[in-house]
DNA sequence: CTCGTTTTTACTTGCTCAGGCAAGTAAAAC
DNA sequence: GTTTTACTTGCCTGAGCAAGTAAAAACGAG
């Protein structure tokens, strides 16, 4: 109890915050998810992949800067890239520089799929989060979610994704 | 384009907004999750559980009323239950009002395990959510998510655990 | 009003897939 | 030759969907 700040349990107006972010915890992902899932077989995790890719120098990126990129860790990014390449949206090289590196491109599909599925995203993104907040709100937002960040990454032993050396 | 707010492509403070909620979404869940699993082996989701019942009269509720509470699906409660039980945390019985419903009862070992992971739920909360923001944030953390929850609501087609009439 | 049938409600479970961990592989660095 | 780096993959678990099961409710005929 001489730890501040942090009693032995949430009451009250801190109780009631978390319950509400809480359950945009557990609803707003797949909610983002369900029209680009339903539009275009993609996830917003793949889409984002596509994402990184295309504003990378010669749509190429070595897996471990894509996985920082898109704060997943490499197994999952991995598998990710496995599906869409399945599909023909990327593929996979030997980094000629690096034998160890393989360089996911974003092929001309991707690229088409990508330009196809943004505007759906975007719209998605707008209704959801953007739209339903005052301009004040949205920077609210813009700095609540820097400082969660920040308390998460100062964590002792957490680093989800180990973002290399950036 | 003639649609309200909703542009081809994020740019700008919207798109840097978003990108900082993306993170957190990302982020959060494991990072809220770890402590408990760690020394309870008990999930969030599971806590939930064991935290609604601790509250209900007879610390008893039916599967459906305990999938509202907790945000999810019966499918998921009904697994995420199944664990539990086998752990010794709760109890199902057939409901003798209604013999198509189950009530799932929180025992003493699952009221004491609920007992002493609240504090470290807690705290986890508090250092990660709360302790970062200042007291006007956590009001407005409290609106923004109320206002995304109901944006999530009025989404066509989305009811993501049918809460029953309650 | 009663009996039998259909519909609805309340779960549970088989199938499948995504993702974490840890072990495996291959190339580069030391 | 050993260690480190950069992935990839096998194993396992959790969750969604849809199909299955069982009990209650609703309905219709007599």
């Amino acid at each position: 109890m001489s730890d501040s700040g942090a009693p032995a349990h949430l009451a009250g107006d801190d109780l009631a915050t978390w319950a509400a972010l809480a359950t945009v915890l557990e609803w707003l992902p797949p909610a983002l998810d369900a029209p680009l899932v339903r539009d275009f077989d993609l996830t917003h995790f793949e889409y984002g992949v596509l994402f990184a890719l295309a504003d990378a120098p010669d749509r190429a990126l070595r897996m471990t800067v894509l996985a920082a990129y898109s704060n997943s860790s490499l197994s999952r990014l991995s598998r990710a890239v496995s599906r869409i390449e399945a599909r023909g949206l990327v593929i996979r090289t030997r980094d000629p520089k690096d034998g160890r590196s393989t360089l996911a491109t974003l092929t001309e599909a991707g690229l088409d799929m990508l330009e196809e599925a943004t505007p759906v995203q975007s719209h998605t993104v707008t209704k959801l989060v953007l739209e339903p907040l005052t301009k004040a709100q949205r920077g609210q937002l813009h700095e609540i979610s820097v400082r969660i960040q920040r308390a998460i990454r100062e964590q002792e032993g957490w680093q989800p994704a180990r973002p290399g050396r950036g």
